[in-house]
RNA sequence: GGGAGCUUAGCUCAGCUGGUAGAGCAUCUGCCUUACAAGCAGAGGGUCAUAGGUUCGAGCCCUAUAGCUCCCACCA
């Protein structure tokens, strides 16, 4: 028997409790049906908020879902816990300085601050019910996923996927290290146009050119004109001159170059902007560093040498001025690629980096694109539509401290490059040596790689990753594709991206069949939410499992429509709460009816055919909406049932409940039958959104009648017939009904139990007869009178109503 | 500049393959009714952004316009 009140705040731990011990959510790799998920790991950056949670709590109710369709759901978890974010996270927090720690007590800290932020995690989720197997887990900075991450570039590297380049690389100043595009982000930002002149050799001729890069000048390397250029064709072949450095530099032909863009002619410095790189390949251009990795000019700027870019451009503006080659400045904003985490603008440097080539299978991931089904399949053009601009290659190394090594050495003697051996990994360059001598030279002495893959050569791989937690095949493709890939839109062009193309790269194979893309949870103010940053005012998740519980937490989740933004607003997890005690009363008037009750087959009652026809009806709309995907639009059709359940069906039943001595027991077992089975059907469905309430009633109520001692592996009650339409309508005239009579309670300011003296139905069709026993009871009517002619229907209230 | 999406009740949004506008919150009225007062019953409130078009019929399809959002590109 059910308590009068349901104590979440006890209940769901218990719960939660007893489905780890019961291991409830266990994978069966043998079973016959099986549906995979390639869970995103959370990155170990700061604290779970919100958006975290909606997301993950979308995942799980799909999870749920295809674990009641009868299969044996993989719902694996991780955690993403090295390169940027991590570091960044545990220098702030643990007030480190890089400078001043060796890169091995830093990589100890980094362990130990990441071990406990997992149990962290680890509850945050786990408390909100999700139900992913949380004692086996991955890291993606454990021995065996180095190990993975290690063999995938070995093998890559052995079948030419991976060249180390000494060319034009995305860099960060700031942190340091080279990017790669995925983590670019372009941002508007004020600046300058400056219209400068450039001399000509043997002439006195000036050759106009506009810059917002000034201090870039001493790495100009040639001006570029239009060929088509009527005013400046005259130039080609001849020699500039740059102004200040007094470089003499080729003025050279481009189709390019844009008339309509600053004066139509274009100095290209090596390296200002993407164009220029591109140019400086194409026309064989030399390579002038004026900016060094640490963001300094460098000697080549002669006067501004260790100067910030910033700061160099504004003196070399002012020298321009002084000397009077500056002639026109406008102040202009535009957009700038920053490095997404740290939001300083990028250069574009030199240095020898690891490069997946990817420019060369962009067709290849195209494709894989279009071949994958996207939820909402808008979301496949955001994919598409990414690929289209791919324009580098992924650097995949990375100047940092806490990440998967390379496993490569240098021959110190000529240069050769030597990977470890795969049966060795993982290994760390560092405090290993190759077991060999160089291949080519024979030599013993081998510098390592100090390089760190970025995080994502290995995120990458978290089909493999998570599967070799129940397979233990490593760099496997035996379950690839898996069935679906969740996460947010955010990273569509990084993970998704990445993952696509290393599976294609392995395997030939599409990394899973579906991509379910969610929204972000906003703060109530609609900014993003940041791990680092406070949460802008919303309930972080443990309080909102403590103020709202768990379940109407989920609810608000899972209420959304796939891949749109939400706010999160304190009024939204009300309704759930609303609801869950809602289904907690109405199941303890049901159950106080069935306590001693075994269902049989009975002829039911016209209203009790007519609620299970609705049942069949919300279950077939249910299904179809996950199939798409879309949880909030089935979640709806739950409620819809769910509240025309307690509002007409309960009611109009009640009496036969109450009262068999009145309107006998047949009457009454079918009700009970129906209600029964009912709420037991919705039970099911709103199982997989509220998971521990739906336990508590099921476990009480029908765990013993169906034989499976958790809701959450007990199955859909699958409709054994096909809806009827015919019924559905008469139950809509029955409620209409209804609610005439209840209106006209209303309206006289009367209670609702006040008794219908006469209830005169004109021209209502034949079968409402057969409704009458629930008509009379729940209007309270005293008698029904049917009459023919055009269809009216009037109500006479009992006078006396004490 | 390229792509995607949004514009529906005071607020937040739902409306699947075109068939007489929906929910929650808010507002107002009534009701202690043997599940439920964090409740129940009822009411008001919408030219479905604008203008055209297709159709017997359009919130839904087509075209154009306006505003907003996101993704990509944009450093001469």
């Amino acid at each position: 028997m059910l308590e009068k009140r349901y104590d979440y705040k006890t209940r769901e731990k218990f719960w939660q409790n007893k489905w780890q011990q019961d291991k409830t959510y266990k994978f069966d790799l043998n079973a016959a049906k099986k549906y995979t998920i390639d869970t995103p790991p959370p990155t170990i950056s700061g604290n779970i908020h919100m958006g975290h949670v909606f997301s993950y709590l979308q995942i799980d109710v799909i999870a749920r879902h295809h674990r009641m369709l009868g299969e044996s759901v993989f719902f694996p978890f991780g955690y993403d816990e090295n390169g940027l974010p991590t570091e960044y996270y545990i220098q702030r927090t643990k007030k480190i300085k890089l400078n001043e720690i060796s890169r091995q007590d830093f990589a100890k800290i980094c362990e130990e601050t990441t071990a406990d932020l997992r149990g962290v995690y680890r509850n945050i989720f786990q408390s909100a019910g999700l139900s992913a197997d949380f004692d086996n887990t991955y890291s993606s900075m454990s021995q065996n996923s180095q190990k993975i991450s290690q063999q995938s570039f070995i093998e890559l590297y052995n079948s030419g996927a991976i060249e180390r380049k000494h060319s034009a690389t995305l860099w960060c100043p700031e942190c340091r290290t080279a990017i790669a595009q995925s983590e670019v982000d372009t941002v508007e930002m004020p600046s300058a146009m400056n219209y400068i002149t450039f001399g000509i050799k043997d002439s006195d001729e000036r050759l106009k050119i506009a810059t917002t890069r000034p201090e870039l000048l001493s790495a100009c390397v040639c001006v570029f004109v239009h060929p088509d250029d009527k005013e400046r064709k005259s130039l080609i072949g001849k020699t500039a001159i740059s102004p200040i450095y007094n470089r003499e530099v080729p003025i050279l032909a481009n189709p390019d170059v844009d008339l309509e863009k600053g004066t139509g002619a274009v100095m290209c410095c090596t390296f200002g902007d993407e164009a220029d790189a591109k140019w400086q390949k194409e026309f064989n251009l030399p390579i002038l560093e004026a900016i060094g990795y640490n963001g300094r000019m460098t000697a080549l700027a002669g006067e501004f040498e260790g100067l910030k870019v910033k700061e160099a451009r504004a003196a070399i503006i002012e020298k321009l001025k002084e000397e009077g080659i500056l002639y026109d400045q406008q102040e202009i904003t535009h957009f700038v690629s920053t490095h997404e985490r740290c939001g300083t603008p990028l250069e574009i440097l030199t240095k020898p980096q690891w490069f997946i080539k990817l420019l060369d299978k962009k067709q290849e991931i195209y494709d894989a694109g279009l071949k994958c089904n996207w939820y909402p399949s808008t979301m496949q053009k955001r994919f598409l539509n990414w690929v289209d601009g791919l324009k580098w290659d992924w650097c995949i190394s990375r100047q940092r401290y806490y990440g998967i090594p390379f496993p490569v050495w240098y021959c110190a003697d000529c240069g050769q490059t030597i990977v470890a051996d795969i049966a060795d990994l993982p290994v760390d360059p560092s405090t290993t040596q190759p077991k060999h001598p160089c291949p080519k030279c024979g030599g013993m002495h081998f510098i390592p790689e100090t390089d760190v893959l970025d995080t994502w050569a290995t995120s990458s791989l978290t089909p493999q990753l998570a599967m070799d937690l129940v397979t233990h095949k490593g760099l496997d493709d035996t379950y690839i594709p898996m069935n679906l890939r969740p996460n947010a839109h955010d990273n569509i062009r990084v993970w998704d991206f990445y993952t696509i193309a290393k599976s294609l790269l392995h395997f030939k194979k599409l990394p899973w069949e579906n991509v379910m893309i969610s929204g972000w949870g906003l703060s109530a103010t609609g900014t993003k939410l940041s791990k680092s940053k406070s949460n802008g005012g919303t309930v972080a998740p443990l309080d909102a499992y403590e103020k709202f519980s768990a379940d109407a937490t989920r609810y608000w989740a899972s209420n959304a429509s796939l891949g749109k933004d939400v706010y999160i607003q304190d009024e939204e997890f009300t309704n759930g709460f609303k609801l869950m005690q809602k289904l907690w009363n109405a199941s303890r008037f049901v159950l106080s009816f069935i306590e001693d009750y075994t269902p049989r087959e009975v002829e039911l009652y016209p209203t009790d055919k007519w609620i299970i026809e609705c049942y069949n009806q919300a279950y077939t709309k249910f299904i179809r909406a996950l199939e798409k995907y879309e949880m909030g639009l089935a979640l709806n059709e739950v409620e819809k049932l769910f509240w025309n359940f307690c509002d007409n069906y309960i009611e109009l039943a009640k009496n036969r409940l109450y009262k068999p001595e009145i309107y006998g027991e047949q009457a009454k077992e079918s009700a009970q039958y129906a209600a029964s089975y009912v709420l037991r059907g919705i039970l099911k469905l709103l199982s997989i959104y509220m998971p521990h309430i739906t336990e508590e009633i099921y476990c009480d109520a029908f765990s013993k009648i169906e034989g499976f001692d958790s809701i959450h592996n007990s199955g859909y009650l699958v409709p054994k017939t096909q809806v009827s339409d015919e019924i559905l309508a008469q139950g809509d005239v029955i409620c209409d009904i209804i609610a005439q009579i209840r209106g006209v309670k209303s309206q006289a300011g009367v209670s609702i139990k006040t008794p219908v003296e006469l209830l005169t139905l004109t021209g209502y069709p034949d079968f409402v007869k057969e409704y009458e026993l629930d008509i009379l009871a729940v209007g309270n009517v005293q008698k029904i009178e049917y009459l023919d002619g055009d269809k009216n229907i009037t109500i006479k209230l009992a006078e006396n109503q004490e």
